[in-house]
DNA sequence: ATTAAAATAATTGTATACAATTATACAATT
DNA sequence: AATTGTATAATTGTATACAATTATTTTAAT
């Protein structure tokens, strides 16, 4: 096994678009930062064609800009857009709260019940980064109960967007319990297979969550110019 | 200005993301057909580097889907999909209505009044292209009134899926005469600014496009194995 | 004849070279 | 000194060559 052969092959393009969303996201990439493919290409360490094919998606889903000249800008974050996005996110994440109360069996609310024990364990611990991710999971489980596949697609989309944000507000302690409250509320109401409450409960959780992430930007927003 | 020297630089990155989208709309690819970067370079008139750039945006948007080997395939359409599609339509265009009867100046419902008009004429003349085309008018029109841009280009893409069914609707002429009355009904409740009356009106009037759809789709999916 | 292995062909993935465009620096003219 | 024109550099757009993978055919052995 002469590994010293069998090396390239590294799988780039899709890792390239995977890296260079991540650099966005976690605004290591800044907004507004105009970025040269040539500049990108020997940070991710790939040539420029499965760089280009990786810019092309993230164009397509406006994390990337192109400016009239045709260089390339990393996308504004603006309040308006965080307020559509959660807005969203409370329309179509409550609907599939709606349908996973419908389609709820018992083992579900078993496995809902522990990841909240989950959640409520890694917030006492302190544990921010588990917390986020336990949080993802919950709302996960509820996409893959409601079956509702394009909807699901859409929301992944727009969490990526709401991630630019959420770094803002994830570790706000006063939310993170006030959201554990809330997907209390929320399994509750599965768990009743309340349709109507559950898909209320899930808007309002949202709805809380963008407040939430107002009150933290507002203050960001006000520093900076156009 | 000898013209036979500033030919190329044809614009072909854009041009074969639109053209090959336009493709799979119309059929032209057809849904689940095997395609081969080769061959759809040769059809579309470019080298394989930005037709790649545009598949991939296409495979992000989930028209063209690529399997497990690596081959591309036009993605497949289903009764489950344009179900969502539908259903998540009716929400965001029920609520940009409702940010339209907010927005509403009083030009706004002149301009609105005249295109329905327009709409009435392009179908008693039998001109269905341009009955499509003044819907979609009708449609973006309360789009820019809502000045919900997020909102708007959710939908934009979820409209160009759409259109691979509405193929099947679009000249049924009981739905277009029910979509017309539909639509003057939109707009009497927008000209009244009753914000959850247009709301409603839009839910109302997409879900029964969908059970249009539906009712032509059912037969047409019968015929086909997995 | 059937199956397995190997060779060949077809296809996708990546890198690089070159063409076309846009930006920048510098000189010339007013 | 300011402005315009020109040359140079930087950057994006495209094509092609090659590497790696997957599919297909051929060949050989049982």
């Amino acid at each position: 096994m002469d590994s010293s052969v069998m090396r390239t092959r590294r799988l780039s393009k899709d890792n390239t678009y995977f890296a260079l969303k991540q650099k966005i996201i976690d605004s290591e990439l800044k907004p507004d930062q105009v970025v040269h493919e040539e500049n990108l290409a020997a940070l991710l360490g790939v040539s420029r064609t499965p760089l280009r094919e990786a810019i092309q998606r993230l164009e397509n889903e406006e994390f990337l800009v192109r400016q009239p000249n045709g260089r390339l800008r990393v996308a504004s974050v603006t309040v308006e857009e965080v307020k559509e996005i959660f807005l969203i996110r409370s329309m179509l994440e409550g609907y599939i709260a709606k349908s996973a109360a419908k389609n709820a069996t018992d083992q579900d609310i078993q496995n809902l019940t522990a990841m909240i024990e989950n959640i409520k364990q890694s917030f006492r611990s302190g544990k921010s980064q588990d917390f986020v991710s336990y949080g993802f999971e919950f709302h996960d489980y509820l996409s893959e109960m409601s079956d509702l596949k394009t909807f699901v697609k859409i929301l992944n989309h727009l969490r990526d967007h709401a991630l630019r944000y959420c770094r803002f507000v994830s570790l706000h302690g006063d939310w993170n319990t006030q959201a554990d409250e809330e997907h209390n509320f929320i399994l509750q109401m599965i768990a009743d297979r309340n349709e109507e409450g559950a898909e209320k409960a899930m808007q309002d959780h949202i709805l809380s969550s963008l407040s939430s992430a107002l009150e933290r930007i507002q203050g960001i927003q006000a520093n900076r110019e156009d």
